[in-house]
DNA sequence: GTACCGATAATGGCATACCATTATAGAGAA
DNA sequence: TTCTCTATAATGGTATGCCATTATCGGTAC
């Protein structure tokens, strides 16, 4: 937040949105800590306009929880939210895939082969950075191409309230082995514009990519939030 | 907004937003108006504070859009939009019921089989009041059965923006009687508790029902707000 | 020791003022 | 007439103060 706070200059929002975002996202603010407006604010140096929208923003976000006459507190990443929220994904995803396979120009499927195979080399170099980010703009790019605004926004808003739980969640390596496989199925699929298949393995893909914290996986990360009892301000 | 304003009293934000999302789904307000945030404001006797929120919320409702200073407008209702937002609204209802077909107690599905056979005295009644109040509650109820408080949430959202539409269409008499019958196999397929099956029905039958504004008839809607060079000042 | 009650602090919500940015129209120049 | 530029108005965004509501804690009575 260093920077001049000359009044009118736009965008305070967003950053203190991002700027608390990043730690609650980075898990430098535990599950369940309190944010109180006015000191946040005080910290920050803004006032509480702008803190109050960016705890709205976040709220809606599902990063913090707005208890009334309370305050705001930093959500728990309750195992049984993110799985109903992976499902709604891959729902929404299978959807998309079908709306795809008829929508996608050749250039489009060409394309997302191109990043396919990308990935796939990111995969083979054990890149674990560009293989996740490939990973997402191959899954976004499908909804994207699905043509539908209301999907595609649908799903951006889901994929960010889920993003908290991929950062925080190690996915292993040996892992990625099915993932990719996976993905060539439906990369195939959609090669031979397949809807009701490629919606089926996207969606299988989903599930069991997901699967993982319905057996126990995510408790461990929400224990690991569990140490610290924050000695620094702002909290 | 015949009440007092003194401060303090909440609720605020509700009333204004209410009041202006009344208007727009009664077609008061033309799409392509502006709905100047100051002047609003001080018609209705607020500060700009709550009618900013209220303006927000509709924006996220759907109901208006937030120019960059050029102020809010009403939205208008493309059939389109509406056609891609009713799409991903029966994607997502084929996913609860098939959740619902699973997680429903015996107790539920009575019910659910109760309130149809209300509707379906309603339809013999020729009464379109409770026909349609019924009707929306027994797709709500299926997918509150679903258990998954996401696609509820998501649900409930793309089900309020939908409304303008379906406040808007006069649905005729003589569509009830095919949309009766489906309803019919929706029950069937959950009392038999066949998922896949009632997945299918359901979304069928939203296929249909949302079907007439792919074929035209949503354009005389539009229409209808196309005039607009707005003398009226401010309102 | 427990239950009830009241003081205090924190929160929520609204009003208002101020300033920066941008749209818009009107004046002036070509 | 048309283009450009500038003055003005409108909008967006922020800071701040006030007051009502509610939580919390401590004291008192039983």
């Amino acid at each position: 937040m260093e920077d001049e706070q000359q009044p009118g200059r736009s965008g305070l929002v967003e950053k203190v949105a991002n700027y608390l975002r990043e730690h609650i996202v980075m898990d430098h603010f535990q599950p369940g800590q309190r944010l109180p407006e006015r000191t946040l604010a005080e910290e920050l140096q803004v006032s509480r306009t702008p803190m109050r929208e960016a705890l709205k923003i976040l709220a809606t976000e599902g990063l913090v929880v707005l208890l009334p006459h309370r305050g705001a507190v930093v959500a728990d990443v309750s195992p049984r939210d993110m799985q109903e929220k992976a499902h709604v994904l891959s729902v929404l995803e299978q959807a998309a895939a079908e709306l795809a396979c008829v929508n996608a120009s050749d250039d489009d499927i060409a394309e997302l082969q191109a990043m396919h195979y990308e990935m796939k080399a990111a995969f083979l170099r054990r890149d674990r950075q560009n293989y996740f980010r490939l990973n997402q703009d191959i899954h976004n790019r499908i909804v994207a191409l699905s043509g539908n605004a209301s999907l595609i926004e649908i799903h951006a808003n889901l994929s960010r309230q889920l993003y908290r739980v991929r950062y925080l969640s190690n996915e292993r390596t040996d892992k990625w082995q099915v993932a990719m496989i996976e993905h060539e199925a439906v990369m195939a699929a959609l090669a031979a514009r397949d809807a009701e298949r490629m919606g089926r393995e996207l969606r299988n893909h989903l599930g069991k990519t997901w699967m993982k914290y319905a057996n126990g996986e995510a408790e461990v990360i929400v224990e690991q939030g569990k140490r610290e009892d924050s000695d620094q301000p702002g909290v």
